[in-house]
DNA sequence: CGATAATTGAGACCTGATCTCACTGAGACG
DNA sequence: CGTCTCAGTGAGATCAGGTCTCAATTATCG
């Protein structure tokens, strides 16, 4: 998995620095809601001179490339996810808690929507949002 | 509709100020995807006196009201969309190209969510990204 | 009429993200 | 082997959006 991201990072023309290797591994450890900051401090854990721009550059690198992909996750603001795949989660508007489901009845849409608008869809997102059962009422 | 929602402020016991108002018909003027700065521009179009505190005050009570919701569109940063109904987008990785598209495959599940989990539904967010046309190759 | 509480605007402040710039190190080439 | 070039980098300045504080205002109610 490492492997193919750097890989992509390399057939595109960008060297595979030690930097670089640093985000693609703290993005591939930890789960797939991190901040930039969680990606940075996880990124300098293993490679402690990394600074901070080097990570936003990265990061931006990685989502141009369609590696990974920003979201918003109510309270927790924008977090990064790899790009390919989908992702499900209900969202509390009131106290922000995110749950996570699986089910998804997006491919054939997918499908049809990628040939009639000719774009090469590499993931999706799909939130439900409303009031969590402590919430209502 | 504005009716509809300042109603629902004040019967959640929170006053219908002038500036509530302002805020409200700003978002109800304009397209669906405002960001917070433009709704400020909007609403002090209206309200000129409105401090940019209050709006943002606002949108979070508007937020926990479950009235409004602020969503991620990729170049645009986050931005705010009437909560209810659904949304649907492919997002270019590349370029952040925004393409609306209208046909939605999830009211079933949304109902089956809804009461596997206890959740009251009130709208939700599907969002492809990918390449498009242009970004390719 | 006070008393109380909600709401507000102004501006200070904070924090996360971006920009600048001098420096490094890896190839390209004689 | 020198040295040129240039993508990539870290440090820190800087910027921008959003939050917080606080005094003033307004509404409500007894």
């Amino acid at each position: 998995m490492e492997t193919r991201h750097a890989k992509t990072v390399q057939t595109a023309g960008f060297k595979l620095t030690p930097p670089r290797q640093a985000v693609l591994t703290a993005l591939e450890s930890g789960d797939d809601h991190m901040t930039p900051a969680e990606v940075l401090a996880r990124a300098q854990a293993i490679y402690p001179s990394l600074g901070r721009a080097t990570v936003y550059r990265t990061l931006e690198l990685l989502t141009n490339l369609g590696i990974v992909r920003p979201i918003f996750l109510g309270e927790r603001g924008v977090c990064l996810t790899l790009a390919e795949g989908g992702h499900h989660h209900l969202i509390c508007s009131d106290c922000g808690a995110v749950v996570e489901f699986d089910e998804c009845p997006v491919s054939e849409l997918e499908q049809e929507l990628a040939e009639r608008l000719n774009f090469q869809i590499r993931g999706h997102l799909l939130e439900f949002y409303g009031l969590c059962a402590q919430c209502q009422g």
